[in-house]
DNA sequence: AAGCTAATACGAAATGGTTCGTGGAGTGTG
DNA sequence: CACACTCCACGAACCATTTCGTATTAGCTT
């Protein structure tokens, strides 16, 4: 499968909208984001669009008011770009990115290091026994 | 402080060049990148001019061919393009992304789980002193 | 000193991203 | 029907990045 698209600064701000509002017209995604910064309308709508033709976001047309929405999870997005940046700035290795990303300025939560210790362990167990790759939930 | 300039794609090729190599000539860079990929040497140069100006490396100009070190250390670089990742693509919040991390396609070794293990009990014991949740379950 | 070599400086083109204005089409209201 | 309003399409301007060719300068060799 051909590595999806990097969305750049402003398509990930738009995303993300979709992401927690579901599928939205461009008066929705424009609105949302003008609660933080200000950003023409017709701005949203070409960012959208251009969107569009990448494959970023689908639309349905249907309606006067095109309703968009993202192609792919939020989670696959993530992990792609994550995978992308880890390589670019880490050089692949996961180990050092979260040592740091432990100790910065907004520390994880005790129940988010519960969840990234039993991860931790789940992985110790695993790396004795090298040869079942499991795919995970 | 300021926050220092988050360099591009390109940026970072050299700059981990001259993290690995330490100071180096243009030339020394461009044969070692050209090892990967074809650059053109005054691609590399111009490069190395823009990043001058940018602050982001300094340069020796005593000799006939300049000598080219990095103003931040490797670590200060991650650190701070690791927050401006957390803070647009995991809203930032840490542990989504360190969980994230320790699925990847390539996990951590055994002595790199060690150390995050007992980063991880560091973090633990400190967060309990400053919330007064006294639980250990 | 003339000439070759290697280095820097300068500028320009191509690319991609971001922003927004204008125009035209569709929809509902009096 | 005519008006106002909303929406989409298109294109243009601007900016930063990336790439490289050409010009110029400095040093070494004979």
């Amino acid at each position: 499968m051909a590595t999806l698209p990097q969305p750049t600064a402003s398509e990930l701000k738009i995303l993300r909208v979709l992401w927690r509002q579901g599928p939205s017209t461009v008066r929705d995604v424009h609105q949302q984001i003008n609660r933080n910064e200000q950003l023409s309308y017709t701005t949203v709508l070409k960012q959208l669009q251009i969107m569009t033709s990448k494959g970023l976001v689908e639309r349905d047309t249907e309606a006067r008011a095109h309703v968009y929405k993202p192609v792919h999870s939020e989670l696959q997005t993530q992990r792609e770009m994550l995978g992308d940046f880890m390589s670019r700035v880490y050089d692949g290795s996961p180990s050092r990115l979260v040592m740091q990303a432990l100790g910065m300025s907004r520390p994880a939560s005790a129940d988010e290091l519960d969840e990234i210790d039993s991860l931790v362990r789940k992985l110790r167990r695993q790396s004795g026994s090298e040869e079942q790759g499991q795919d995970d939930a």
